[in-house]
Parts: structure tokens; C-alpha cells; sequence
DNA sequence: GCCATATAGTGTAATATTAACACTAATTAA
DNA sequence: TTAATTAGTGTTAATATTACACTATATGGC
């Protein structure tokens, strides 16, 4: 780790690339940008962006989705490192990709590199810049791994929820039905999450219990 | 992605480290090389070092351990990517972190920047240089999580083994006894082992059946 | 006030999976 | 031939998972 050889060249560029998914209107939405400038100006792209000096990793993916899009404060972790020499047309860039997923979708306001951002449905992608389809093809994969040996699912929820809407997360992210029942008995008795005092009651029927996270870390529950 | 200003400092280095892990003696063993230049000149390190310009990432990975420590060929996967500002004390390094399983553990050759190769047991590690001590308590917890949910644990044996071996595997890594005739069930209705026509016969007692994996891939089975 | 509508909330029986457990088989070495 | 050593095999009990239907409680309209 301490050839000198390194200092003959220049070193790549790093950049973050962020995979937020939201759900709404009954559907897993993906945020992406149309980028202001070459290359691959006018496509559509992930947020993300070159890594400052004295900036950690996700901190360098938390600001540039705040510049980019105007969110901020959500969950992240880290995906997978991409860094075939050829992925950029410019130079050399290694880009650190994360998996962030966010409750209630805000709607984004596009700045920055961006021209504009939006919440497109993942059935429904339009051609993406650089190698983005294969990062969010495996962000796809790992969401839906993760949905069934951990409390990620949680993330797409605010702070307190009803069980109706915690079932409905993992019903569009599983792409299948659940039962009622069993559902209820699953994730209650795996600790993960905890009643409240108080009820959703905004609607014409019987007001639902309202849960909050037992903590708001991500919990992994393989036995 | 467009941002002009990244050219205005110079890019953080890349490095990969890799944590090689091997079963030998009834335990798990890490492999460790000891620094021959600064920093950290002397300390025990993970193997690794810097990419090279039109080099891949797990390139990156195979060619330096080859370099340090005489090893080829063996199971890679991307582990982690570290870059606290930080975690270097020369300049700003990024270190794509790896990690990496192999059957019978040949004995590795120190050369490049390496002055020493050893296997070190997991329970007896010495203090270590930079933020590795970090890489390998996740490399170690990923490597248990995959246990029970993939196909990993066969990176550790050679292309034909017997029933009893691969058991030892899941006992080693997993710290805990298993049941004979429960693993034999499990393991074979998964279908990522089949029978060879060839036995094992080089002890006094009787000769055991060999298997091979279906495929040499790694296979995910979460249900 | 009463009724229609809509979602919330609950238990049990059948099925499938996992866990516990002990003996026989085949080889080598003495 | 026998002792030693590991290979290989099935059944039962316990546990976890699945399938399934009705009652409860609110609102809104009449």
C-alpha cells in the first residue's frame, strides 16, 4: 500500500451515486435527475457527485442529493463500488454507489447539475447515463433481499404508522400479497416495532393503531 | 457529475485491502502481511494497495495479493468501501475493501511491499495498521451472516470434499456444533451440491463419498 | 339516530419445517 | 480376527408457517 509508482499518474476521480427509492401512489418510485451538462447532457441520470476534500463518503452523497434534489435527512447505506475503467467518457471515475429510501415522497426540486428531478416508476425507466441501470438493478435486488432479514422496510414509513401501512411497504416492495393475520403476528413479534398511545382516526371506518420503530437503526434479524 | 471545481485539488488515492480468509488447523485464519514501508512501516496489515490506471477494482484486488503474498485465483467479493478523510495519514486514500475465501491455504510468499505473509488465527490478532482492524470485524460479520443464507462456505474447500468436511466448515464459521444427519438433509435438498462417483479413501476407517458444488458460483437462498 | 360503508383487529386448525436422537457400515492397522 | 475410526442413514417430537372469516369501530349520508 505504500508503492510509490501511484504519485506517476493521476489519480481517478470519486464520486457518490445515490439510489433513492420512495413508494407512492402504490408504487416503488426512483429518483433521478436530467443532467445540465456533458457528458450525457439532457439524459437521465442518478443524483450524485464528485467527492469533496475532507468529506466522508455518505456525507459526500447526503449533500450532493441535498444540492441536486433538496432532500435531505434520509436514510442511506452504502450498495457497491463501481469502477470499470471505461464507465466514464471523461476520465477515470470510481463512483461509490448508496441505497437510500425515504418515507412520503417530497417533491424534489431539480438544482445544481441538474435540470430536472422527479420520482419515475420503476416499471417504466427511461435510458439512464454511465452504467446507472446496472446500479439500480442491483439496488432492486438488495432492497428486496434486505425487505424479509431486516427493518429496512421501515425506512419508507414516517416516524409513526399503522400496521395496514407497514403491510402495504412490503406487499408493492415484494411484489405479492400478504395475509392480514400472519403479517400481524410476523413483524410484531419480531421486536422491530412497538405500539403508540395514539390512533390514526382520518377516515370513515375504524381508526387504526398507530407503531413507531423500536429504535430508528436498521435491524438485521437473521436467526 | 458535471461539477467543474473537482479539478481545482487533486483526487484522493484508491487503494484496494483484501481480507483473505482460510480454515486450517480446526480454525479460521486471516491473512496478514507486515508493512515495509511507512506508514504503519513494520505493523501487520491487510494485503492490498493502489489501482492502476485501466485496471478493474477486483483486478486491482487479485494483483495485489498476488504481488504480496504469492496467492492467485481465489473467491473475491466487494466488501466495503472505506474513505474517512482521515484514514490515512500520507494523503487522502479511498480503500475498496474486499473480501476473499480460499480452500487449503498454500503458504503465502512475502515480496513487494511486504517483508513478512503469514496466516494469522482470528482469535490472536496483533495491532494493525490504519483502520483495518475495522475492515476485518465486518468482513468477519458479513462472512457469518452469508454462511446460512449462500453458498459461501464452499469457497473453502477444494473442488471435491466429503459431507463431513463442508460440516466442519459451518462449525468453524459459525461456532457451533451441528447435527450430522440434520446437516446431510439440509445441505443436499438445497441443491448446490451433488455426488461424484469417487470416494475418499486415505485413513483407516471407512471411505467417504466426495461431492462437488453444482456450479462454481456463489448462489444466494434467501427463500 | 340509524344505516351503509370501509378499514381495523383478532384465533385456530392444518401443514411444513426444524430439531433431537442412536445405531449400522466400511475401511485400516495391529 | 479384532479394535479403532469415521461414514452413513430414519423417525418422532417440537416449532414455525400457512390458510382462512368474522366482529369492531369509526365516518358520512339519509
Amino acid at each position: 500500500m505504500s508503492k510509490e509508482y501511484h504519485y506517476s499518474y493521476p489519480h481517478p476521480a470519486i464520486t457518490t451515486d445515490i439510489v433513492v427509492f420512495t413508494i407512492s401512489d402504490g408504487g416503488l418510485k426512483l429518483l433521478l435527475i436530467k443532467r445540465g451538462q456533458e457528458p450525457y447532457q439532457g439524459s437521465w441520470a442518478l443524483p450524485g457527485g464528485f467527492l469533496e476534500p475532507n468529506e466522508g463518503l455518505s456525507e459526500c452523497a447526503q449533500r450532493e442529493l441535498r444540492e441536486e434534489t433538496g432532500l435531505k435527512d434520509i436514510y442511506l447505506e452504502q450498495l457497491c463500488t463501481f469502477g470499470e475503467p471505461e464507465r466514464d467518457p471523461r476520465e477515470r471515475v470510481v463512483s461509490i454507489a448508496y441505497l437510500a429510501l425515504m418515507p412520503t415522497p417530497e417533491q424534489p426540486e431539480a438544482a445544481s447539475d441538474a435540470v430536472a428531478a422527479i420520482w419515475y416508476s420503476l416499471d417504466d425507466l427511461p435510458a439512464l447515463a454511465f452504467d446507472h441501470a446496472d446500479i439500480i438493478a442491483l439496488a432492486r435486488k438488495r432492497l428486496l433481499s434486505k425487505l424479509n432479514y431486516s427493518s429496512i422496510a421501515l425506512q419508507f414509513l414516517p416516524d409513526t404508522f399503522t400496521l395496514s401501512e407497514l403491510q402495504k411497504v412490503y406487499e408493492i416492495v415484494g411484489s405479492e400479497q400478504l395475509d392480514k393475520r400472519n403479517f400481524r403476528k410476523q413483524i410484531t413479534s419480531m421486536g422491530v416495532i412497538e405500539e403508540t398511545d395514539n390512533l390514526r382516526r382520518n377516515a370513515s371506518h375504524r381508526p387504526a393503531r398507530l407503531y413507531r420503530a423500536v429504535c430508528r437503526d436498521h435491524v438485521q434479524f437473521i436467526k
